[in-house]
DNA sequence: CACTAGATTTTCT
DNA sequence: GAAAATCTAGTGG
């Protein structure tokens, strides 16, 4: 049975975190009972105020306070002038962790991400394989900054999956969109998953077809 | 397929 | 004032 991931979950190093995300169940509930699910098959760890990568690098601003109190909360920023992202904030009070969710393989309500997307995307990959991407498909934006994720109340949540086993090659890579901190290897993905982004770049393995089509 | 210019606005220096 | 944890459309091979 599918279970709410606990503060525990989160109350770890960011790294260890990242890691353990892939193959989680993000949930998203709309307002009117709508839920959207997706596989998680992409992260990034940052790090406090040692990681030069980090928002929270230079100390506490009013953007990333959030990163600064307990795991389990929702770090959302706005970035680019068009895109959300979504973190979770990770490790212990004070420390600073977050990890920004990458990419994620849709398997339930593919029809509302479709039409939060702005109709079709071309290749059906297109639709959640980025941070910016899973935002805008999920409807996610900085008014669900802050939310506690360890509730079944909460708009968003992450669960356990029973895909979680069917075979998932984690691998890591260095992160993507960064101009420092690009020697920690600190982004991890299924190295199987159509949905990753940046494929050809940096992911090998081969392109497997849509995951849903396994048991 | 690979590469890049351009969009647009928040955030912090 | 500059940079930004990005995306899309467009070009060229």
């Amino acid at each position: 049975m599918p279970h709410i991931l606990p503060r525990t979950f989160y109350a770890r190093p960011s790294i260890v975190v990242a890691r353990d995300l892939i193959g989680k169940t993000l949930v998203r509930n709309l307002a009117g009972g709508v839920c959207l699910r997706g596989i998680v098959v992409e992260t990034e760890a940052y790090g406090g105020t040692k990681d030069p990568a980090s928002h929270a690098f230079r100390g506490m601003t009013p953007r990333n306070e959030i990163m600064f109190g307990d795991a389990g909360f929702s770090y959302v920023y706005f970035t680019y002038g068009f895109h959300n992202c979504l973190n979770v904030v990770t490790g212990r009070k004070g420390r600073a962790q977050a990890v920004l969710i990458r990419a994620m393989e849709p398997i339930e309500g593919l029809e509302k991400m479709k039409e939060l997307r702005g109709g079709s995307t071309g290749d059906p990959v297109n639709l959640t394989n980025g941070p910016g991407k899973i935002c805008q498909a999920l409807a996610i934006d900085r008014s669900l900054n802050k939310v506690d994720i360890t509730k079944n109340n909460s708009p968003i949540y992450f669960e356990s999956s029973n895909l979680e086993q069917l075979g998932r090659k984690v691998l890591k890579s260095s992160r993507i969109g960064i101009s420092a901190g690009k020697d920690k290897l600190w982004r991890f993905y299924d190295s199987s998953s159509p949905y990753v982004s940046h494929r050809g770049k940096i992911n090998l393995g081969p392109r497997l077809p849509f995951r849903l089509s396994r048991p």
